[in-house]
DNA sequence: CTGCTTCGTTGAACCGATTCAGCCAACGGT
DNA sequence: ACCGTTGGCTGAATCGGTTCAACGAAGCAG
């Protein structure tokens, strides 16, 4: 039932070698003998065994991606684009969700290094991860993904949250909005703290007033939550700012409960443009940032990296993320 | 760098086989040759390279799944069952998202087989995949996920669509609405056909009249546009149930863009629970599957079939589902 | 005709684990 | 004192590919 490469040697009469040839390098091999070998594999249905493929050879052929909370469609968006550049050069794409728990990610990580990953994408959700040591000490080329690499001897795709958080402020002010709420998540995420820069600084340009709200985690439930604060505030806001569109979308549901207008009473902005912003009942607007390319773009740096070796150099890529309007928000009315 | 199982055998002062011993049956090792072990080990920062594993042992410990779209919540939360219950039993979970493309499916099925997989677990949306076929020649154990096993030779673990359909109807009968619109994808997906199947048998018992209407794709957008049908159609309905939760949220949205009121113009009622559901301006009534269940369980399943071998006899387990009332549907005021 | 490439092919060694027959105490029963 | 058993350990063979030195044949130049 479990051919190997023998069996299709023997039935097309010729060496085992010749065989691996036609496999990897199949320019190698003379017209007559290929056709020989194309039968015997079609007759006896053979599959090359990965697993020996990668003994032999040192390479696995197998990148990982580590994603925090595969729940979320900005990650899910990134793994069809990771996935979809694997697929096309060859490679096999290995997916672990540590659902924000550390314990879990260290164990997807030794699992990683036991297959012998030959390129891990990750977007490190927790400061000095042991897992993540050990790699390095492997040499097994790392790409960070929606994080800028803070060593230039690493690759990162990563956008630019400092601008994100500056333009929405912006375009707020630019709608009459003189006194917004910011709802973040927690400071220590890295991103997080890059859009509250910009919005602060934003705001001082701008001479905008933000009430600063805060969620432990960035899900549709603690946007939900935490609009009461908002309502119960004594400041009297007219737009709301939100870290993602998860928040955002808890935070809507939240005002239309309580009778509030979007974007009459409140402006709302959320931040990812996940799909489900724009056909959310208030179609969101937000802040988007281009996520399948973002883990496509990743996908195909560090295959470059594995297949060039010392030749290739890092580099720490930032988009722009853009700002998309929708019925959300509008020009403040006096 | 690199370190064999020879090289913690030498500096353990060890044969070889007793380090595999140690690896894998800690328990036929004496105390003190184990901790030899362990610091030798500890020192060489020792993991064990799957592939030359898998290639003696002849498993892989590594289980496929293959499902038709990731960006769907509902698979989203298979995968993390599937995922979190793999882990447990040391089993590695390759997660494939086919994007409902048959040729993707079968590449990703040509790797699944490259990679020696030991069980796929599988939700298929196309018939007659020759891939599948290919798993089946090949012994390789298949449990269906959401869509119940013809054969009583294989395993499935999913969902009672005809009482799902059934139920729906039956609730909006309770609630006084005597016409219905009910918005189906392609009845060639055995999920849209078994649950048009219990939306037509309960109507009859509950004399309730059914407009039937249709999409390509169970996606957001295509609720959206198949709304506008609806609203132009003579016949006056005072409910929709939609065949999965996405296109719900695309009709709620073009009904609300229309100036109707849910649930008082409309009652509204989706299929599956996703999480955006609960969180979308108005809270969607839906039918619940336990998608974290369904995956969770299918891999335990899989996992003893490729574990026990021929004493495992194969189920075919089907869920109730379960309606979940929120604030898309209400009683009808007349 | 000889020497030099080039092309296509060969087959043994090797990758790093697991497996298993076989060995050597140590121990207990008679 | 002898034998059988058991527990712990050994190391060569093996899994199914890739790699590579070596080789024969063909083609070509001088």
């Amino acid at each position: 039932m479990a051919n190997s490469i023998r069996d299709v040697a023997s039935r097309a009469q010729v060496a085992v070698g010749t065989v691996s040839n036609f496999l990897n390098r199949p320019d190698r091999v003379a017209e007559a003998t290929r056709k020989k070998i194309e039968s015997a594999i079609a007759e006896l249905n053979f599959v090359p065994n990965a697993s020996a493929r990668h003994l032999r050879s040192g390479s696995s052929r197998t990148i990982g991606l580590l994603v925090p909370d595969i729940t979320n469609p900005f990650f899910t968006e990134v793994a069809r684009g990771a996935g979809d550049t694997a697929s096309e050069n060859d490679y096999t794409l290995l997916l672990c969700n540590s659902d924000e728990d550390p314990k879990k990610e260290e164990r997807h990580l030794k699992v990683l290094i036991e297959q012998r990953i030959c390129g891990l994408l990750i977007t490190p959700s927790f400061e000095g991860l042991a897992g993540v040591a050990e790699l390095n000490r492997r040499n097994i080329p790392t790409t960070f993904i929606d994080r800028k690499a803070e060593s230039l001897e690493q690759s990162s795709v990563s956008m630019d949250d400092f601008h994100g958080g500056k333009s929405a402020v912006k375009y707020l002010a630019s709608l009459g909005h003189t006194s917004i709420a910011w709802v973040n998540g927690p400071l220590s995420i890295a991103q997080c703290a890059s859009r509250e820069d910009g919005v602060m600084d934003s705001a001082k340009e701008q001479n905008v007033k933000i009430n600063k709200f805060q969620v432990n985690q960035m899900r549709s439930q603690n946007g939900y939550e935490v609009a009461k604060n908002i309502l119960e505030s004594t400041s009297q806001v007219t737009a709301i700012f939100c870290a993602n569109d998860l928040v955002a979308l808890g935070v809507l549901r939240a005002l239309l409960e309580n009778g509030k207008k979007i974007p009459t009473d409140y402006a709302l902005i959320g931040y990812d443009d996940i799909g489900f912003s724009a056909s959310a009942s208030i179609p969101l607007t937000s802040i988007a940032q281009p996520a399948y390319k973002l883990g496509a773009l990743a996908a195909q740096m560090i295959i470059n990296e594995v297949e060039n070796g010392k030749k290739f150099k890092h580099e720490q890529i930032v988009f722009k993320p853009e700002l998309v309007i929708r019925a959300s928000t509008q020009a403040l009315r006096n």
